[in-house]
DNA sequence: GCCGTTTTCGGCCCGACTGTTTTCAGTCG
C-alpha cells in the first residue's frame, strides 16, 4: 500500500482533473465540484484520506460520494484513474497555459485544438507568427499579452504572497492617513488581512468620503507610492515602493456595510452566503441585498446589519472561510474568539544569551510588563547554555526579578528534538526548569512524527515549539501526522504553540483549529528575538482566531500559577 | 458533481472588465 496521501496532494490532484477535464470541455459544474472539493480538502485539518477510508469524507461540505471514492481510490492505489484518463488525453504543457493572464479553459482549448499549438514554445512561436489572431475572438492585443507573460518566464515556483506581517502595517498606515483626510468619512481594510490570513495577494482598504475624487487624489499620491495603475472615480489601484498591490475603493456612506462584506471575503464565504441567500430569493451583491421578486433593494452601512437582516450573527471576518460559520451564525452559536488583550504572559521567546537575541533578560522582561503581561518564560536556545552557562543565566534572572517585581521571568529553555527523538538538555537542568519548549530545528525529513511524539512523551517537556518547521515562501513544513500528535498531546496535556513569528505562524489554522476542538491548550507565542518582536503577538491572536479558539483555550490567558499547577 | 425550510431533480453568486465585437463570451476577483 502506497503511503497515505497528504490533503495537500489529493486537492493537488483534484485541481489538476477539474483544470484537465475543463479544458476538455466538460460540464462546467462537475469541474467547480471538483475545484470547490480540492478548497474544502486543503482547509481541513483532518487526514482526508483517512477520513475517506472510513467512509466520513463525504461529511465535509462539497464532498460527496463519487468524490470520497476518488479520495479512496487514490489513497489505495497512489491515484486517480478519472485524472490518469484525462491525463493521457491532454498534453501536459496544455495545462500550462492556464497560468498565462487572461488565458482560460476554453481558449487554452482552442488554441491547442485549432491550431495543433501543444507547448509553451510552440505557443510562443504562433503568437510571433500571429497565427493565434486567426482564432474567432482572438486578436493582435491577445498575441502580444501571451508573447509578454511568456517572455516574463514563469517558473514551477507558486506566487509569492506577502506576509501578514508586513501587509498588516501597510494597511493600518493607508487607514490612517486617508482617515486625517478631510474628505474622509469611514476608512476600513478589507480583504484577506482584515481576515488575519497569514498571506495575502494584495491589499484593500475601502471608504466612504464627502468628495471621493479628493480622497482618490490623496491616496495616489501617499509619499509611498511608486506607480499607479489605475485610476477612476471610485476607485484606484496603486504600487508602493516595496511592491505591494493597494486596492481603494471608495462608496456612498449608505453603502459603506455591503461593500465592507463584499470586499472582506472570502471568496468562498461570499459564495456560500449568496447561494444560502437565493434559495430564499435573495440576491446580495456589493450594492445590496434585492429582494428578486419585488425588486426592492436594502442598502446596508453597517457590516453587522446585513449579517443580522440575513439571518446571522455578526460574523468575525477571521471565520469567514466557509468552514462551518455560516451555520453557527444561524444558530447563534459562534465561539467568542480570543482576543490580544486577554494574554498576559509569554511562553516562548530569547534573550541576548542566544547568539541570535538582541536584548537583554531585563529589556525583554520590561518590555514584556508595558506591553501589560505579568510573565515571560525565558527560553533561549539549548545550545547557548551548555557547560554552566544555564546557571548562570538562572542567577542573572533571580537578579532581574528582584529588579522587575512583580513581574516575573521564569526559567526555560527552547529543546531541540534530535534526529533519534531525544531532548538535547540534561536531566537534572530540565528537573530545575519551570517551562520547556522542545522544537525540531533540523532533519525535517527523519521520521518528524516519531520524534514529535517522543518529545511529548517525555514528562519534562511542557510545550512543543512551531509544530511543522515550516518558513513561509521559503520550505514546506515536515510531514507530521496532526491528529497523532494531536491525540498524544491531550493524553499527556502538552501544549502546542502557535508561533507568532511573522514567517512562521506554526501551527497553521486548520491544525490549530483541530488542536482545539480535541482540548490541547494552545500557548499564543511570539518566540521573539527582541523587545519590537514581542509585538508579533497580534499575528499569532489573528490565527487563533481564524482557529475559532476562545479565550480558555489559549494557555498564556492563564496566569503562570495556574499553568504551573496544570504542568504535572 | 453536489445539494435541499419551495426541490432527490434541476438548479448551481454577482458584477466588472477586456478584447473582440456590433451584442457578447471569456476571464477575473
Amino acid at each position: 500500500m502506497p503511503p497515505l496521501p497528504r490533503n495537500q496532494d489529493v486537492a493537488d490532484a483534484l485541481d489538476e482533473l477539474a483544470d484537465v477535464s475543463e479544458i476538455l470541455g466538460e460540464q462546467g459544474f462537475r469541474v467547480l465540484a471538483y475545484r470547490r472539493a480540492a478548497t474544502r480538502i486543503r482547509e481541513t485539518g483532518a487526514s482526508v484520506a483517512e477520513l475517506a477510508q472510513q467512509g466520513t469524507a463525504k461529511e465535509l461540505p462539497g464532498i460527496g460520494a463519487t468524490i470520497e471514492s476518488k479520495i479512496v481510490e487514490m489513497t489505495e492505489t497512489g491515484s486517480m484513474s478519472a485524472l490518469e484518463k484525462r491525463r493521457a488525453e491532454v498534453p501536459a504543457e496544455v495545462r500550462q497555459f492556464l497560468r498565462l493572464p487572461g488565458l482560460g479553459p476554453k481558449t487554452a482549448a482552442r488554441i491547442w485544438r485549432e491550431l495543433g499549438v501543444t507547448t509553451l514554445e510552440e505557443l510562443r512561436v504562433a503568437a510571433e507568427q500571429q497565427r493565434v489572431r486567426s482564432l474567432q475572438g482572438l486578436g493582435a492585443k491577445s498575441e502580444e499579452r501571451i508573447l509578454e507573460a511568456l517572455a516574463k518566464g514563469f517558473g514551477p515556483e507558486p506566487e509569492r504572497r506577502g506576509l501578514l506581517g508586513v501587509g498588516l502595517p501597510v494597511v493600518r498606515q493607508v487607514v490612517e492617513e486617508l482617515r486625517a483626510h478631510p474628505a474622509a468619512v469611514q476608512v476600513s481594510g478589507a480583504g484577506s488581512v482584515r481576515r488575519g490570513r497569514e498571506t495575502f495577494r494584495d491589499l484593500d482598504v475601502i471608504a466612504t468620503a464627502t468628495d471621493p475624487a479628493a480622497l482618490i487624489g490623496h491616496f495616489v499620491t501617499l509619499p509611498w507610492v511608486l506607480d499607479i495603475a489605475a485610476r477612476g472615480d471610485t476607485k484606484a489601484t496603486v504600487v508602493t515602493k516595496q511592491g505591494l498591490r493597494i486596492d481603494l475603493r471608495v462608496v456612498p456612506p449608505e453603502d459603506f456595510g455591503s461593500l465592507l462584506q463584499h470586499f472582506t471575503g472570502s471568496k468562498d464565504h461570499n459564495v456560500a452566503l449568496r447561494e444560502e441567500a437565493q434559495r430564499r430569493g435573495l440576491s446580495i451583491s456589493e450594492y445590496g441585498v434585492t429582494v428578486v421578486e419585488t425588486g426592492e433593494v436594502r442598502r446596508f452601512a453597517d457590516e453587522g446589519d446585513l449579517y443580522r437582516f440575513l439571518g446571522y450573527e455578526p460574523i468575525p471576518p477571521e471565520l469567514r472561510e466557509s468552514s462551518g460559520e455560516l451555520q453557527a451564525a444561524r444558530n447563534g452559536s459562534l465561539p467568542t474568539l480570543v482576543e490580544v488583550g486577554d494574554l498576559v504572559g509569554e511562553l516562548h521567546c530569547h534573550s541576548d544569551w542566544s547568539s541570535d537575541g538582541k536584548a537583554s533578560i531585563e529589556e525583554m522582561a520590561r518590555t514584556a510588563k508595558a506591553n501589560g503581561y505579568r510573565f515571560l518564560a525565558l527560553t533561549d536556545h539549548s545550545h547557548y547554555l551548555r557547560e554552566g552557562r544555564m546557571e548562570a543565566q538562572w542567577q542573572e534572572i533571580d537578579e532581574v526579578n528582584a529588579r522587575v517585581k512583580p513581574f516575573k521571568v521564569l526559567r526555560g529553555v527552547e529543546a531541540n528534538i534530535r534526529a533519534d527523538g531525544a531532548i538535547d538538555v540534561a536531566d537534572e537542568l530540565l528537573a530545575e526548569l519551570d517551562w520547556v519548549v522542545a522544537s525540531l530545528h533540523h532533519a525535517f525529513d527523519k521520521s518528524p512524527t516519531e520524534r514529535i511524539l517522543a518529545a511529548i512523551d517525555d514528562p519534562r517537556v511542557d510545550c512543543i515549539g512551531h509544530l511543522t518547521g515550516r518558513k513561509l515562501n521559503r520550505r514546506a513544513g515536515a510531514d507530521v501526522d496532526i491528529e497523532e500528535v494531536v491525540a498524544r498531546a491531550v493524553e499527556t496535556k502538552t501544549a502546542l504553540e502557535i508561533n507568532s513569528q511573522p514567517d512562521r505562524l506554526d501551527m497553521r489554522d486548520v491544525h490549530a483549529r483541530l488542536a482545539g476542538e480535541a482540548g490541547v491548550l494552545v500557548p499564543v507565542t511570539t518566540d521573539a528575538h527582541s523587545t519590537g518582536a514581542l509585538g508579533y503577538r497580534e499575528l499569532g491572536i489573528a490565527q487563533a482566531r481564524r482557529a475559532w479558539l476562545t479565550k480558555d483555550q489559549v494557555l498564556n490567558t492563564r496566569p503562570w500559577r495556574e499553568i504551573a499547577k496544570l504542568r504535572s
